[in-house]
DNA sequence: ATAATAAAAGATAACAAGGTCTTTTATTCT
DNA sequence: AGAATAAAAGACCTTGTTATCTTTTATTAT
């Protein structure tokens, strides 16, 4: 697996909130877990470390929940992935050397540097609202249920 | 990180043995785990898994130890990888959906199934032996220490 | 045969990741 | 103010991976 279990569901929560969420019709953890098929109590930790980074607006109390302001819609795949796991998968050595770089490559060091390179573009250039568009046009699917 | 620790400390070992061992001078584990700096019950496990796979050829008793045959020198990394964490990887979305395909694809599936292609080519080109070359050459470098 | 050597095998321990539960704090509505 | 709602916070449990230890089995040399 390339990122964490977190991560996984982190990205696909921003995209149902993208989709689903707004200002003025926060959700809660219970129903987005429902929604998403995730722990509940799990999906609850994401959330606090993503609204502690302010991807997500969270608030307490009646009718509270969280949403995403539409700065935060254009946030990165990349930068979801660096808040949860961070980012050491980019600058590690395919065979786990510690001591592996240009002066030193391993046996795969370049091949697999360009690999990172433009996983790294990837996930750098989509967006969440990319990602919301793509769903809404039809191109692309994510299997809420 | 991409492969597990055993699948890393596999192809060190085997670029270790492809290097330094052979049908006359087998090494035991005790050295191995040294020179290459690996916890010796663990690369014992591994080492076992690759005996039982025919990757190394195992003898117990005085003089006993490990050697790579030729054929086995010239394996790809990734059936080393397939012997130790499997291909999964390799048929998983980036999103760790389940249902992601040509037909449903993630938002992120085109790209990454390239991605996942390149890599794959990249492992399967690549041999045990390719791996020694280079070291040999003196363009790649592994840090055994 | 016996002793020494070395891998195989199995049991167990340590740690991290993933997941759950309970209590606390903040907010809103009546 | 008090009750209800919902997230924050922290403690705890479970699972899987990584690592270690001990016993057994096979081989070699004396």
């Amino acid at each position: 697996m390339l990122f964490s279990r977190s991560t996984e569901y982190a990205i696909r929560t921003l995209v149902y909130l993208a989709m689903n969420a707004s200002e003025s019709h926060r959700i809660g953890i219970k129903k987005m877990a429902k929604d998403l098929g995730f722990p509940e109590h799990f999906l609850g930790k994401i959330l606090q470390d993503l609204a502690k980074k302010r991807v997500v607006v969270s608030s307490k109390g009646p009718h509270g929940g969280f949403y995403m302001d539409d700065d935060a819609k254009n946030r990165s795949i990349i930068s979801v992935v660096e808040i949860i796991d961070g980012l050491g998968f980019f600058d590690q050595c395919g065979l786990g050397l510690c001591e592996c770089n240009e002066d030193k490559p391993c046996p795969i060091h370049k091949n697999y540097q360009i690999f990172k390179g433009d996983l790294f573009k990837l996930l750098s250039e989509k967006t969440i609202n990319d990602m919301k568009e793509d769903l809404i046009k039809g191109v692309a699917f994510m299997n809420f249920e």
